[in-house]
DNA sequence: CGGGTGACAACGT
DNA sequence: AACGTTGCCACCC
């Protein structure tokens, strides 16, 4: 049986061990999977797997993977970003609000946009 | 073939 | 920090 291997499940199964290949304690943004798994510019893709692989594949680290910045994707106190959060707290991961803390470069970023904002 | 949709990203206001 | 827009790509009607 020489099943054809679509380029879909090929994209699947390396999205998967991009994964699988994140290490216990950190996490990563779905843009980030998918350009490891060597597929830049198809974070949404990443979604759509993981999402479908929730119900096959029990082992899969998915949560350590997080939107852009560390934001949850799941919807603010849904049942499963509540699930997710605890999951990544339980192996140390700061969180706060909908988010996963990220590790911050420097404080002075922000101004541009806080300004805005503030006044 | 055209339009809607989504566990997204980046940018602008 | 919070929305709205646009770009993006794979899928499904």
């Amino acid at each position: 049986m020489d099943e054809k291997i679509s380029t879909a499940d090929r994209r699947a199964a390396a999205i998967c061990a991009a994964v699988r290949a994140i290490k216990r304690g950190s996490f990563l943004s779905y843009g980030e999977v998918a350009r490891r798994a060597g597929l830049p510019g198809r974070a949404r893709l990443v979604g759509k797997v993981l999402r479908e692989a929730g119900d096959a594949r029990p082992k899969l680290p998915w949560h350590r993977v997080t939107a852009a910045g560390g934001r949850i994707a799941f919807p603010a106190g849904s049942a499963s970003a509540r699930r997710q959060l605890r999951l990544l707290a339980r192996e140390g991961i700061e969180t706060r609000g909908n988010r996963a803390v990220v590790k911050r470069r420097s404080a002075g970023a922000r101004s541009l946009d806080a300004l805005l904002w503030k006044l």
